[in-house]
DNA sequence: TGACAAGTACGAAGTCTTTCGTATTTTGAT
DNA sequence: ATCAAAATACGAAAGACTTCGTACTTGTCA
């Protein structure tokens, strides 16, 4: 079960978007990604957190260790995505989707890369 | 900010589906809407601590108390999708909303009902 | 080589969530 | 009037998350 915590997510973010990165690395990068700024050891802390989960693997052959992610993000918003749908939508993604799309500031464009993917899926019952 | 917590979503999904319930009557409905089973004092709790938060209504008239819920679902549904795109899908309902159809199992009227809801919405870009 | 900088490890505190036991109050029936 | 049943109120404990201080280690360079 991967369900990244809030903490854990924002680094998560940081590591997919920098690739492997040390504890610097991202303490450095969390504030841009994330609200207010927190302290090294806070990040470090998550990191080995976040190892002993296996939502990262930790190079330490250098003094400096090297920390990647484990777990890629498509995955992971999918498992958040079905958490969501189980916990609040009755356990229906459709609903899920018709709740986004009313309420989602789409461009013409986007709804048209929508309306592409469910070309795509027609008839594509299962 | 309205972001009710596991527990709190469960018993709202019993006010949504029941309407005005007792505590006893929410004791009851949960099980079937949740895994287990929770204590009565447990779910009298809770829906003190949601009254608080203004998460439910409460009516103290009787001697036995009748809970309400305070938000709409829909209301909610929608909180809990954009606090899910601001931590994980960088703000993109978009990319929310293509995961989710990439993933989901949807029929074929499903498909179609998201493809009317697409109509609708043509040309409207905001 | 000695000390400073940069790193990691560890533990502990604070908050939030969930859970329930116990105490107290109220109602109604005998 | 009394007692039992049913309800609410309260407090506290356990677990998860987040945060950071402090201690310890290691490498560098003057």
């Amino acid at each position: 079960m991967i369900r990244p915590t809030n903490a854990e997510l924002a680094i998560l973010g940081v590591l997919w978007q920098r690739g492997p990165s040390t504890v610097r690395d991202v303490h450095e990068a969390l504030p841009a990604a994330r609200g207010g700024a927190v302290g090294y050891t806070t990040v470090l802390k998550l990191l080995q957190i976040m190892a002993e989960k296996k939502l990262v693997k930790r190079d330490t052959r250098a003094r400096t260790h090297v920390y990647a992610a484990a777990v890629s993000e498509a995955t992971t918003r999918g498992h958040l995505l079905s958490d969501l749908v189980d916990r609040a939508f009755g356990g229906s993604s459709l609903a899920l989707v018709l709740q986004a799309l009313s309420s989602a500031h789409a461009t013409p464009a986007e709804l048209e890369q929508i309306r592409r993917l469910l070309d795509e899926r027609k008839g594509d019952s299962r």
